[in-house]
Parts: structure tokens; C-alpha cells; sequence
DNA sequence: TTCCTAAATGAATGGCATTCATTTAGTGGT
DNA sequence: ACCACTAAATGAATGCCATTCATTTAGGAA
């Protein structure tokens, strides 16, 4: 009686999502970049302690093990993750300014960025390359750059590593409480840091942050600068 | 019959640990000081995969649960770990060195003592200094050797951020296997970046990640260095 | 047709941090 | 000397987690 079967997917119900049966689907459902995208969406809605791979499954109406066809762990979808971030990262200003611009420009835009995934940087930290085609490609990107700018050659990746080490730090720090630094009821013991401290605060800046990225991003670009060809 | 009682501790078999029998015993197994120290023990032994409450409290032959009388989390123990860390970061040199000297010491011990516990690095970077007590203590002497090498009060803060964040992001890299960069099979595409690791590897430096740190180090130092009045 | 492989389900596993009821020991007050 | 309170332990239970495995089904190659 073939007219009683249930077809895979029964409209009736449209709040209860239709349950697909066990076996291969006709079409595939799951695929690296579906996958991607949804974690990307439940990290946007839930962030990093809402993704795991229960909660990305329901996402994708899929049982957890169906991901294990796609990813081998869940540092797998953190790696896709990472390197659908690189791509957001602005190396646009490579071949149109002067390099110390475009330097600055892609570090402030690799903070941003970065700043709202912190617990990828352990992750990227030491992932690599092979693993992040896009990641790589942002590489060249700036390598060219500074090989243009007459960077010597044997620097280039130590300028880079440098550059990157401070913008992943930098990132952390973004996301710390306005009152990390206040000293509390240790104020009195501590007379030179909590002036230093009260001093910043009365400069009245909106984000602390920036200023400490900004200084550290100009000293290293003009140290690094000096140090070309 | 007293006489037929077993003592809390039965030396009998020395091998099987003896059982404490439950409610709180008669001197105090437990405080924070004996926690961090079972956890650093089990830190290097088994890394930071191997330190889980029932590990610590295994080593410490207790029970998981008798460790929330003294921690209210597992968060708290890496705060506690973390504090003990800043303790061993070597300040020694301010006040008896230059500035830029005193600096570029403090930075190669911190990144050094961090190095072996980058879990510990999101920890700190949103960790009110109010919680550790050691860390404020290391920020108020780097404060004090700024203040007296000339640096605007109100720059202080900026200053050791933009430093801290550098080294965070440099312990990382310290971990970072050796061939992280090889671009592998996708080296046509990527030219610039790929000669210039090259020609960093024909240097033939054995730890790569001292050499940019130490760019990077020297770029923050000068550019800093420049500011004061 | 017949295999082989890919891609799904669903059930199980073992580990994890944390909580709670319970037990026992010391302490401060009357 | 008693009594109440609090501190510090045990042991059982909870709920969540990533991952694995047997099973089912579909499509494509031989």
C-alpha cells in the first residue's frame, strides 16, 4: 500500500519539524559549509558556550553523529569557523597605501574581528596553514606588502608573527571589564599603579582598549620600519 | 567497645590510602595553598587535559566535592594557579636597571612563565587584578620603574597593556609546532609568503619564535621609549 | 543486478563540573 | 556542661558534553 506511507517530509505538522528517517537522504543535507554557517549563527546567537555539537545539530535539524560524517571534532568546525573569519580581515589597503597604512589598517581590522571569537585564538594559535586556505591566502596578502615595501626577506615572517602575536592579545583585551584594573582594597598598597590607573581613567577615553592598541600598533610599525632596506 | 573502632588513619596497608570516614575531620585537609599546589603538580604532570576536579582531588585523596568548600569553581583554581605564576615572573631589575633593560627582562620571564600554561591566558586577560593579589603586585613595581624612567603618568596603563598583550600573544606562538607555516601544497599560490618562510627557515635560527618575539620586544621598547617626557 | 561507499539515525559510552543531603568536629555563648 | 552554629569532609546524583558504533538507506560504478 504505497499510498499510506509517510513522505520524508510530512507538511502537516510545519511547527514539528518533520523527522527524516534513518539512511542516506536523497539529497544530502550536511556539507562543510553549511556547517560553517551554522555554527557561525549559533555562535552570533548563543556564543562559544551555546556551540556545541548537540546545539549545532538541532540547528541543522540533524542528529549529532550526522556531523561526524562532515568534521572529525568539534575543533574541526572551530578550524572551518577560523578561516571563514580570516576572509573578513581587510588586507584591502595592500597595493593602494604606503605599507605602514595598510599595516595598520589590516591589524586594526584582524582585532575586530577577532575580538568577538576570542576562543579561536588558541586554536589558531597553532593550527597550520595547510589547515586554513584562507588564513594563508591573508598571509600572502601582507607578505607581498611588505616584500614591496622592502622588508628584507628573512624578516618578513618574524615582522608578521610579531605583528599578529600583539593583535591576538590585543583582542583579549577588548573583551575585558571596564573595572579590570581597579585595585580595589588593595589601592593603598599599590600607590604607583593606582594613580597610573586613576590618571587613565580621568583621560575620560571611551575605550581603554584602542588607546593601548594604538600605542602598541604605532611602536611596532615604526620599529619595524626601521629595520627595512 | 572503643577498643574495636578503626582509626581514621589505618597503617595497616600502607598501600591502599585509608579511608577517611565522612564529616569533617579532625585538622583541616584541605586550603587553598595545598589546592594550587596539587594543581601545578598535576599541570606538569599531565598537562592542563589532566587537570579536572576529580583528577585534583585524587591527588589530594579526597573527594570532588570537598574541594567547592574551598573554590567555588574550577574557574577559581586556574585564578589561584594563575596568581601563583605572577609570583614567579622576575620584576628584579627595576629599580637597579634602566628602564628599557628592567622591561626587557620582566617580558622575556613573563612570556617565558606563560609559555607552559597558555590556558591560563583567557583567564587572566578578563581577570580583575582585585582577585590576584601577585599580579597587582608585579603591576605595581613595572609601574613604579615607568613612572621613574620618566613615562607620563596617564600612559602607564597603555603601556603595560600594550606590552602584556604582545607577550600573551607571543607565549602562544612559543607553543606553535615547528611547521606551522609550511604552505605544503598549496606553495605556488601563496609565492611571497612562501619564499619569505623559506628564507626565515635558511637563517636556520633554532627557536623562531624568539626571533620575533625579540623584533617585536625591541620595536615596543623604542617606540615607547619615544613617548616619555 | 550487485557491490561499494556515502550519509543519515538512534542508542550507548565515559567523562566532566557541579550540587545536595548527610555526617562529624570544633567553637563561642550561656 | 550543654547547646547551637558553622566548617569541612563523604557519597550519591544530576545534567551536559563529545564521540563512537551498529544500523539503515540511497546512489553510482562495475
Amino acid at each position: 500500500m504505497p499510498a499510506a506511507a509517510r513522505p520524508a517530509t510530512d507538511s502537516r505538522h510545519p511547527e514539528i519539524p518533520a523527522k527524516r528517517r534513518a539512511g542516506r537522504p536523497s539529497s544530502a543535507v550536511l556539507d562543510q559549509a553549511v556547517i560553517t554557517s551554522a555554527a557561525l549563527r549559533l555562535i552570533g546567537k548563543s556564543g562559544y558556550d551555546g556551540l556545541t555539537m548537540a546545539a549545532l545539530a538541532r540547528s541543522l535539524q540533524v542528529a549529532p553523529s550526522a556531523l561526524y560524517n562532515h568534521v572529525t571534532s568539534k575543533r574541526d568546525v572551530l578550524v572551518l569557523v577560523e578561516d571563514h573569519l580570516a576572509s573578513l580581515v581587510d588586507v584591502s589597503a595592500f597595493g593602494t597605501e604606503p605599507w605602514d597604512e595598510a599595516v595598520r589598517q589590516w591589524a586594526w581590522s584582524y582585532r575586530d574581528v577577532f575580538s568577538k571569537h576570542t576562543p579561536l585564538i588558541p586554536v589558531i594559535a597553532v593550527l597550520p596553514v595547510t589547515d586554513a586556505p584562507q588564513t594563508l591566502a591573508m598571509y600572502e596578502t601582507v607578505s607581498q606588502g611588505l616584500r614591496e615595501a622592502g622588508f628584507p626577506q628573512e624578516r618578513i615572517v618574524s615582522s608578521i608573527v610579531a605583528l599578529e602575536s600583539f593583535i591576538f592579545g590585543s583582542a583579549y583585551d577588548v573583551t575585558a571589564p571596564a573595572d579590570i584594573f581597579d585595585p580595589g582594597s588593595m589601592a593603598e598598597s599599590t600607590p604607583n599603579f593606582t594613580a597610573a590607573v586613576r590618571s587613565l581613567a580621568e583621560q575620560g577615553h571611551e575605550r581603554p582598549a584602542d588607546v593601548a592598541f594604538s600605542l602598541g600598533l604605532e611602536a611596532l610599525i615604526s620599529g619595524l620600519g626601521a629595520l627595512r632596506k
